[in-house]
DNA sequence: TTGTAAGCGTTATCAT
DNA sequence: ATGATAACGCTTACAA
């Protein structure tokens, strides 16, 4: 159906090792023949085959970035710098949403290595403990030896696969939140927790409770509620704390988009934030500044992680296998935090 | 370096079409051998090779979701939904933001037709006037003559061209929002529409005026600014809007992220909203009900789109070639509006 | 049930 | 500067 290199040698009367030339132009072709051969690919409408070229010149044009989920602001910025600075390259960005699901991961790393791509950009959270966690170890160093780069973009480091990890401190991060509320006046602190098992929840939890610590304050297991990373787990998450005879001066959301659903639901109680309330966020999305009142959070550098996975992904950065960046998230206070009612 | 067909072949003792078969099970094979193949396909960490079967086999595993920005919420949503459906039949989906730039769009096409996707998803908005609006048509053309689906995810029909449009009725959505505010006592209803020269913003802005006509309002295209689809745009055109020295008493944005930059600006000059100024969005993206005040705004069905043109693109779902679905916005009455002062 | 072998559309190595 | 031609790794008739 399509015209291939064949068609276009014939109509051009050159062969189709020429026209190869020509169109790679990384070869010595006279004029005159390079303008007959452009005008047989015009005439045809030819467009090279990819797969043809990948398998015979060995090397792809197209990476894959894995996300929890590609609506989310936080995957969604993300994905979308890894793929600017990817395009720079000509290069094409797979863009495959697991939901969180560690096996769902699995399956599409497999998807991407048959695709033979450049590179894999994985993001989101490890779930250490899973059955999967093994797996997928031994999947990325396989991938790696395989020659396909792997970056892990706001993820923890996976040891001995060779995957470079651009890491955020998320401990440091929560520690930073937690200290801040702590020096508020803030006591009763509680959390809406990311999914239990999740790398990043453990990270965030583990920061919140050495800031406790170290002010002194005895940490309450029963104020930690978990949850998703989604507004309706804020939502429900603030029900089930509200309900409680004695009631958090503050709420520490797992992330944005919760702390958005813990604010509805402060709202739909009536309950003032921060004047009653006090509530945080995490990740600063674009949207943290427009909630009401604007959220606290801890500001995760996702454009300038993204940018760099999407570098290193298309080759234009170095990156030692194995390399490990820590970016340091940074506090923003913003108006959801206030001192505690007294009494 | 990576394990062929044959190496597993000649492990397994069998020929390689034989593997073949196995792999692809849509042959009798007996059970000892399909055994002995799995074991040496494990033995070799083999994968196989997409290049080599799409090239072979003449089809491939990938589709192609064209967007201009894909950490906008609003494409987002749409990609990860055709995304999802789409991953339903094991197929991958490459995504391609172009900024909104007809020409990156064109080049992204290309690129998408080199890798002989199953189908392209096109969303946002065409540029009917532009130069590159001719080239879209004859290149969106020859892709379905080449057997590759065009989809048109909310987003206007490209006649005689074989692709199938789901349309955002945007006309419809913009006049129901301006006659609600014509209903709630606004006369001087400003705009900050999107970029001039996009057939979004046409629809968008025929609905607007359409709505004042049948209500015998003058248009005031003093009232009109255009800007993008952002929120620095919303941030900036209302500063614009709010130096005149006869303020309106309600702005219709381009779309929510362009409103949530028209409160911000409010806020800013401590203008109460919806008191003194009444606020529109359009889109209903997620965060627009968590938006101070929640925005009153147009939802558009991104997600139902989304599901249907992946259904449509992996061919799960009979679309004639041409047709054309047009697909109905609703109001949503939110706190963002309300009667103008009088005086 | 299994093997043989001819493509699929490029790139790349030799020649010329 | 250009042409043959052998890979590249798989699928798929056609045989056996």
């Amino acid at each position: 159906m399509a015209a291939t290199l064949a068609d276009v040698a014939a109509r051009a009367g050159v062969s189709s090792a020429t026209v190869s030339r020509v169109l790679n132009g990384n070869y010595p072709v006279a004029e005159s023949t390079r303008r007959r051969v452009m005008a047989a690919v015009a005439d045809l409408d030819y467009v090279v085959n990819a797969h043809a070229r990948a398998l015979a010149a060995a090397t792809s044009d197209v990476l894959g970035v894995v996300v929890n989920d590609i609506s989310d602001p936080f995957f969604g910025v993300m994905a979308g710098a890894v793929q600017g600075e990817s395009a720079l390259d000509d290069l094409l960005a797979v863009i495959c949403s697991t939901a969180g699901s560690p096996a769902e991961e699995l399956r599409y790393i497999g998807l991407l290595l048959r695709q033979r791509v450049r590179a894999i950009v994985l993001t989101g959270g490890h779930q250490p403990d899973s059955a999967h966690f093994a797996e997928l170890q031994a999947l990325v160093r396989r991938a790696v030896a395989a020659d396909t780069r792997v970056v892990l973009c706001g993820r923890p480091a996976l040891p001995d696969t060779g995957a470079v990890a651009l890491e955020f401190d998320d401990f440091r991060g929560a520690q930073a939140l937690t200290r801040y509320l702590l020096s508020m006046g803030h006591r009763r602190i509680a959390c809406i927790t990311g999914p239990a098992g999740s790398s990043t929840t453990r990270a965030r939890l583990a920061g919140h409770l050495a800031a406790l610590a170290e002010a002194g304050v005895a940490a309450d297991e029963s104020l930690q509620v978990p949850g998703g990373f989604d507004r309706t787990s804020g939502f429900e998450g603030a029900q089930v704390l509200l309900d409680r005879a004695e009631q958090p001066t503050a709420i520490v959301a797992a992330n944005d988009l919760v702390a958005l659903g813990v604010l509805a639901a402060a709202r739909e109680r009536d309950i003032d934030v921060p004047g009653r309330l006090s509530v945080t966020g995490y990740d600063d999305i674009s949207f943290a500044v427009d909630a009401y009142p604007a959220l606290t959070t801890v500001r995760l550098p996702l454009i300038e992680a993204g940018r760099r996975a999407g570098r290193i992904a298309a080759g234009r950065e170095a990156a030692a296998p194995g390399a490990v960046v820590s970016l340091r998230p940074e506090l923003i206070v913003r108006d959801s935090v206030a001192a505690p009612r007294s009494g």
